[in-house]
DNA sequence: CGGGATCCTTATGGATACTG
DNA sequence: CAGTATCCATAAGGATCCCG
């Protein structure tokens, strides 16, 4: 059929939004560091720069694949540099460049705002559900 | 003994690791910043105090259930409040509190070092896009 | 050693319909 | 108006095998 159904707007809508969205340099950044390996990779290379295997070591939990594709999308990003040694065994060093390691310092601010604050958020997170039950009236509190 | 095959160490590993994960306040601060909409819902109401209908067409492309769901956990960390007002058709208004209003302006430190450095992370990005040729943009597409 | 390629499981988000 | 409930598509993360 020729005729645009309203759900056929709809898509298209959010297709032009979602992709706004990809070119905002703020959710680029956002997808970025909410990696789960990210802040991770990044801390420990932040010390010194390190082979795959040592940060495979180091941040146990981490699959080769989730490894792998971490630095990869970093790399790409201008945010570690990738060394290849062509020795018997192949040896690959990561290293921060420098806008890495000011990435790096931005998630020190984030992890310190996080430390600073997440006791009252946990406290809140506590209060709202024990109160579970007794949400329904607005004016249960009258005066 | 090293019965214990490599699998199940790295297993049991993962399992300790995300444990840990759980209970680490700058992961509970990434899970909440990192949603999708979390960040236009503070900038929004940011701004001012809003109904739940003025954030919903105010941010163009939220689905009702996204929303409502992003305002309840921001209301369960204590980070918006909702006042609910009984007259004839519903009306909920919803604001900042000053954790919120705090997370918020760290949020905005965040969009800041990203409008500031996106810029040479996508060059980067483009540059490796186009050394590699064919080859490895099938591999590592990131949004 | 340092991955690439493939398959599978599970979060996450969206569409739709219904309610007080 | 402001949700709630249900179903469904997609993508993120992980296990596994294989290769230079």
């Amino acid at each position: 059929m020729a005729t645009a159904t309203a759900s056929e707007r709809r898509e298209e809508a959010r297709a032009a939004y979602n992709a706004f969205m990809k070119g905002c340099p703020t959710n680029l950044l956002l997808s970025r560091i909410s990696d789960k390996w990210v802040g991770l990779v990044l801390s420990a290379l932040k010390e010194r720069p390190q082979r795959y295997s040592d940060l495979g070591r180091r941040i146990a939990g981490v699959s080769q694949k989730m490894l792998t594709q971490t630095l990869r999308t970093l790399e790409r990003d201008g945010l570690v540099t990738r060394t290849v040694t062509p020795s018997v065994p192949v040896r690959v060093d990561y290293a921060l460049t420098p806008p890495g390691a000011s990435l790096a310092t931005l998630f020190s601010a984030v992890k310190e705002w996080a430390e600073e604050h997440i006791e009252e958020v946990v406290e809140a997170r506590e209060r709202y559900d024990t109160e579970a039950g007794a949400v329904a009236a607005a004016g249960a509190q009258s005066p």
